[in-house]
DNA sequence: CCGATTTCAGGATCACTGATATCT
DNA sequence: CAGATATCAGTGGTCCTGAAATCG
């Protein structure tokens, strides 16, 4: 045994140790290629759901309105993404995926399978899908009613 | 369907979704005593190891060493643990829990299975296992090795 | 002198709040 | 006017680094 009795059964807490261990990994791989996990949500939901506004783009990668602002600004200097007005409602910016966001996207997709691999390791196939389906029980339970 | 594809698939994103809101209802109950998750995390470890220094109580929490000095502060000010130098090396402090502070990690003990209940509302009992079992060797196999 | 321990100062990211200006 | 949107300023917790002071 090489946990204590108390801490080391708490859900909360392993979780939130392995939910470190991710992000430690997620974070440091990219890193090496300058980018951070929020310009993949975003990249990804572009080219998942078509452009977007920001405040739409917020409730889909729940990055905060207010954080989004800089993550827009960093991609779009980037040239991964573009905001232009909307004509429709010149309320809202209308965020679009370039091309060039377009490869950054796969490439970091790649780096992201590899830090699953990294953590995952020590599961079998069926255990990752098993995990997979528990967590995406919690998060659909935990997000749709807050 | 009420994810994306590629975001709803990721494990490192389920993982730091749950993780966050997982959190979110640590601290949001503890806050309603007036305590904090390290403070848990500080008691509950005095109470299984018996008193130690702040370097082994880093370790066992994995609370930095920096920032474990503010939560000991904190601790003693409620009386819950008494900070004394190390009659035997004086370099260290030893941290002992106090009655009053057994008695307050019995209460945080109640309401953090209350949040765990709520967490954890949508899972079987099985499942529940299940997930507690995965977690754990995922930071069995990352907590050992850094 | 080297190493361990505690402490302080600070950085970076993240989750979140509040306020303001602009537009519908 | 109410409501939505984008932006800016700022708080607080967390994870982490570096350095100083003290002691073995």
């Amino acid at each position: 045994m090489s946990e204590a009795k108390r801490l080391g059964r708490s859900r909360t807490r392993l979780l939130s140790q392995v939910a470190t261990r991710s992000d430690r990994l997620v974070n440091e791989a990219l890193a090496e290629v300058d980018a951070r996990k929020w310009h993949y949500a975003v990249l990804a939901t572009l080219e998942e759901f078509g452009p977007a506004s920001q405040a739409e783009l917020s409730e889909r990668t729940r990055i905060y309105r207010s954080d989004l602002v800089a993550v827009i600004n960093e991609l779009t200097a980037r040239g991964e993404v573009e905001r232009a007005p909307d004509p429709s409602d010149r309320r809202r910016n209308v965020i679009t995926l370039t091309t060039a966001g377009g490869r950054r996207l796969a490439a970091l997709d790649r780096i992201l399978a590899d830090v699953e691999e990294q953590l995952l390791a020590p599961l079998s196939p069926a255990d990752r899908d098993e995990l997979t389906r528990l967590l995406a029980t919690l998060a659909e339970h935990h997000g749709a009613r807050w």
